[in-house]
RNA sequence: UCCUCCUUAGCUCAGUUGGUUAGAGCAUCUGACUGUUAAUCAGAGGGUCUCCCGUUCAAGUCGGGAAGGGGGAGCCA
């Protein structure tokens, strides 16, 4: 490191003792006026600092609270009591910030969810969302060593687009024109985006999907990863405002490649946080256990965390069609005995939450790829299959998350591109600048977009997304 | 946006058929103790019962509305 202290991970990780070490950290808690528990977010395990009795003045001792955030230097020895294997006998402490004990928020008890959600900006001081973020860390790093090994491009797609066809959702405007009314306006009333900053009308980008296939066109392996924006009144445990998303954009990919590939993408970053983040797995694991534990039986889930995970990286997903998954609905007690609340009687509609979870977890209980969707509830871009009514389109349903992967072959074919998009009513004239990889050089390609918050809940556990991201964005709310 | 549940101390929650001064555990503070592991023991302080309107002799409790939060649905990642 750059500076003089060693960090609570390593030097918990020591094998000797009888050296002198300085740490820095906040205190956890502050038992029998001699032991410390000190953190400082390297891992969820704290250091034991004593300062013996009678060494320090009752000053000192009394600034010591949960929160404070101090520097102490000392032996490191063999511990004398049970609970730890080493400890840090102070020589000096020092306060490097105080903590107001009344007023701290957080004690040295059980929190709610809900409540640090309030507090979002202290909540990384708690041992759930110090793993929860570590693990997220550890994700985000295993997403770019992947791609990296396979030769990708990491291509950053703009933030600002122009782009407003591909429908992916909502948009948040940008711009920098007066918001009381006295915008200039067209004729019309409307307002006239010719003198705002970019001289157009212009949003968060929905998806970096669109630019990713440019670039595909050209260098065969790209993946994007970086925030989205979606400005749907989605009030639900898997969505967000402000989102990260990872979409790999492949040349000469099509459907099958498409799905190995996103298959192999998430089977990596799990395995690799199991290996990083062992500890502060285990330790969501057993919050989670205990938490179950609360529910009634029906509701328990049969797996542990760590069990799914492992599970997960050990199997092979459940591949099979739209077609065929509405037949084996179709056929289910669930549907004859009516108990979903929208029966399945065609072909051709779309799924409901409750099908999709009864697919993942009542009948395979694993994770599931479905494809070849009928193309009227999917995308414009996805690729007509031979029978002129589905599209090449796969999502993977993970369980208790649901939608976890969705992605497709693209339509490279420009008339048959064209043609959707005039079906859809898409302006052609707004998205020249895609069709022109149609026309010059078109290639077959495939891609998907992994909602990058969806994979922390995956491998963490956690019911709500708004809890795997430090600051979450959602209607009404945009603290901190 | 729709459905549903919730809102009482800093936190987590009790609070009976509407009836004197609203309780507990933890946290905090004070003291004791001192190899503790969310230390223990004793004591103390801490409340506009989310807000507004109504019913009633009387509302934390009943009714209506608002705000905030949880869960589910839709949109999707």
């Amino acid at each position: 490191m750059f500076n003089k202290r060693i960090k609570i991970k390593a030097l918990l990780a020591e094998e000797n003792t009888g050296f002198e070490a300085t740490v820095m950290g906040w205190v956890r808690t502050f038992r029998n006026n001699q032991f410390i528990a000190l953190n400082d977010g390297s891992t969820n395990n704290n250091l034991q600092v004593v300062a013996s009795l009678g060494e320090f003045e009752d000053s000192t001792l009394k600034r010591l609270t949960t929160g404070a955030c101090i520097k102490v230097t000392g032996q490191v020895i063999a511990s004398l009591g049970k609970g730890q294997k080493v400890e840090l006998k102070a020589a000096t402490i020092e306060i490097l910030g105080d903590s107001d004990a009344e007023k701290f928020p957080l004690q040295p008890k059980k929190h709610s969810l809900e409540f640090l959600r309030e507090i979002a900006h202290m909540r990384f001081r708690t041992n759930t969302f110090g793993a929860i973020f570590r693990i997220r860390h550890s994700l985000a790093f295993a997403i770019h060593q992947f791609f990296n090994d396979k030769g990708f491009v990491y291509l950053h797609t703009p933030i600002i687009t122009a782009s407003d066809a591909e429908g992916a959702g909502e948009m948040f405007r940008v711009t920098t024109l007066p918001v009381d009314g006295s915008a200039p306006k067209n004729e019309d009333g409307s307002v006239n985006f010719k003198d705002d900053f970019f001289g157009r009308s212009t949003n968060l980008t929905v998806s970096g999907q669109l630019e990713g296939e440019l670039a595909a066109m050209a260098f065969s392996d790209v993946y994007t990863f970086g925030p989205t924006f979606r400005a749907e009144n989605s009030n639900t445990t898997r969505h967000l405002a402000e989102f990260w998303m990872i979409e790999p954009e492949v040349a000469f990919n099509d459907l099958e490649d498409n799905m190995n590939l996103a298959e192999a993408f998430i089977r990596y970053v799990i395995k690799y946080a199991m290996e990083q983040n062992k500890e502060d797995l285990e330790f969501l694991a057993q919050r989670l256990e205990e938490e179950e534990k609360q529910k009634p039986q029906q509701d328990r889930s049969e797996m542990g965390l760590l069990d799914k995970l492992n599970f997960v990286v050990n199997n092979d997903f459940e591949r099979l069609t739209y077609t065929e998954a509405i037949e084996i609905l179709k056929e289910s007690n669930h549907n004859k005995k009516k108990k979903f609340q929208y029966l399945i009687e065609g072909w051709g509609v779309d799924l409901q939450s409750e099908h999709e979870r009864y697919l993942v977890e009542k009948h395979f209980k694993k994770p599931v790829i479905l494809t070849n969707y009928p193309k009227d509830i999917k995308s414009f871009y996805m690729r007509l299959n031979e029978d002129g009514k589905t599209v090449a389109a796969m999502d993977i349903l993970a369980p208790g998350i649901g939608e976890i992967v969705g992605g497709s072959q693209r339509e490279e074919r420009l008339d048959k591109l064209t043609a959707r998009m005039a079906e859809m009513h898409i302006p052609a004239e707004e998205l020249n600048w895609y069709l022109d990889t149609r026309r010059f050089g078109s290639c077959p390609h495939a891609g998907f977009g992994l909602g990058f918050e969806r994979l922390v809940q995956f491998v963490t556990g956690m019911g709500n997304i708004r809890d795997v991201i430090p600051f979450p964005r959602y209607p009404k709310s945009a603290e901190f």
